[in-house]
DNA sequence: GTCTATATAATGATAGAC
DNA sequence: GTCTATCATTATATAGAC
């Protein structure tokens, strides 16, 4: 959060950190207007005095999150998400609060979180085409379905924090355990998991049996998008 | 859902499906008593006469979902988890409210949704290491990491469900969609997205220059696990 | 700005008739 | 087994004093 002596914030801040904590937590529904209250030191009537109603509160929380996220420029969206999420996975401690917060955003399918999923995914396939154009990345069998997955993917942390961190034995994600992930996805990343392709090859006959063993001129490339840099 | 024709459900069953039906669509906090009643078409009052609460209709639904996924026993959970992925998977029109239900167990982080994600775990290493032996997985850098994120990714289309579908272009997730996600995945998971071990190579680098430059005796070897196969 | 007191609605659960 | 009526609790939100 912005500063760590909660003191220092005027009350109105107070109250909308509380409830990011809460909300993050336990999610929105099972969060009351009085626990935010209590957790921010004040009346629930209080908070209804600064925010309008629990939905509104919500809604700027939402606002508050990714603005911190993305560095309060909604336009140049580009790397910036990638950079946060690195910081923010990188001192994960520091961050949990909105990070938790994103998760929730993002499971609850709100506009905020939708609109920072596409975001994110726009950022993915810009530097995808990037890297494919510098050598770095092979070019892609279907370039939106791979960057779909880079991306989604790329937020299994923030959004299945819990089940990361238990996978890897603990109970709580931390940088340890971030940092024993790195190589063994760069290494999946770069040589795959596979030997040969013969699950792949197989793959492909049997869709291509299924889908009809006809057309093949070429047609419905999937690597034409409107997304795709002119 | 076990037949498609609800009439032919006892009540209780009626309301239990109900119930998994509206947990998985806006979760359990936010769905109440009277609206599972109403979707069944009985009263509020019999839900509670036939589950006793809340709380325990909604442990049964867990229960019976998870048996449903599992093959109702809890014992030999080997293949049948991802058997079963594969199925509810392809066959996600019919099986929707039972995935969407899964997506809040595993979210949730409720006792039930943990043990299954635990047996998809213990799955995952046993293939994993089977496949190792078969020669058709190159021998992992870290065993357990790369079992987790491999368990992690294959429950992605389930938990994130909605994100994939806007990723990919729809608003809910349809066969098309995974038809289409078929071949790209595997390519990745069989020549990497990397055209050569460049971003590997310097993160091992950095690495190793963190973590401090000294030992490299090859003691604490993260490929020594309790769940490995004896 | 901040509080206490309260209005109003919705929730989970019970009682008791049929 | 199933209902209607109701209770007790909790929720969001308001009114009005300070």
């Amino acid at each position: 959060m912005r500063s760590s002596y909660p003191e220092d914030l005027t009350t109105r801040a107070r109250i909308r950190d509380a409830a990011i904590v809460l909300f993050g937590q336990q999610g929105a529904a099972k969060t009351s207007v009085r626990e935010i209250a209590a957790l921010a030191g004040v009346s629930a009537a209080l908070v209804i005095h600064h925010f309008g109603s629990k939905d509104r509160l919500r809604g700027e929380c939402d606002d508050f999150v990714v603005e911190e996220f993305l560095g309060r420029k909604d336009e140049l969206v580009g790397e910036d998400a990638s950079t946060a999420m690195q910081t923010w996975l990188a001192d994960i401690d520091q961050f949990r609060p909105l990070v938790d917060y994103l998760a929730r955003m993002l499971t609850d399918r709100t506009p905020a979180g939708d609109h920072l999923f596409d975001s994110l995914l726009i950022a993915t396939k810009r530097m995808l085409d990037q890297q494919v154009i510098a050598g770095v990345v092979r070019p892609p069998l279907d370039r939106d379905v791979t960057a779909a997955y880079i991306t989604l993917y790329g937020i299994v942390p923030i959004i299945m924090q819990g089940l990361v961190a238990r996978a890897l034995g603990g109970d709580q994600l931390d940088a340890a355990m971030l940092r024993r992930s790195t190589l063994p996805l760069l290494d999946l990343y770069t040589n795959g998991l596979y030997t040969d392709s013969r699950i792949l090859d197989s793959a492909r006959d049997a869709l291509a049996r299924t889908a009809g063993p006809s057309s093949d001129k070429g047609e419905n490339d999937p690597n034409q998008d409107p997304d795709s840099p002119r």
